[in-house]
DNA sequence: TAAGATTTGTTCGTATGTATA
DNA sequence: ATATACATACGAACAAATCTT
């Protein structure tokens, strides 16, 4: 389990954290993440706090989602790590 | 179809009369329960909660997933039914 | 061998209700 | 009122195992 930074949102660390791991190679290109209910299970936090940050992290660049199949890490070309 | 206690989960509402099924001889032993299909369709509920409800059927004992096949009531000496 | 149907298993997507700050 | 977060429940797509044709 994780322990959160009361004074930070819990979505917002959980993002830092698989940003991380994407950035790192931990979750490796065009492999699919751990699947939301790990995700859930592992961070223990809520399904929806996970989608708001898988969602965030697709908005990125980071990953792709796909229906009845995974989440996808992008290559990283795609990736939007700044603002831009 | 079936009206469920809006002050109950479907979950457990469905979990109690599955395990009272079981236990009065309604689902045998040894012999698969109706299909997670049919289950969904006589209950008019998801899927996944139906697959809850066993999942909780299986760790108590009470019956046997097996993918492909069934799932299958197993023998009254495996049953699990007090917290023991 | 191959194709199709049935069944369990897994995954992302969505909505609602509740509680808290 | 708004944002955050959790639990429940439904929907849909995809996959794998098994069996039959």
């Amino acid at each position: 389990m994780i322990e959160f930074d009361p004074d930070r949102t819990v979505w917002a660390q959980v993002y830092d954290l698989l940003r991380q791991r994407i950035e790192s190679g931990v979750y490796k290109e065009r492999l699919p993440l751990p699947s939301i209910v790990h995700l859930e299970q592992e961070l223990g936090i809520a399904r929806q706090t996970v989608r708001k940050v898988i969602a965030k992290l697709a908005d990125q660049g980071y990953v792709n989602a796909i229906a009845g199949k995974g989440t996808f890490v992008r290559p990283r070309e795609d990736w939007n790590a700044s603002g831009e």
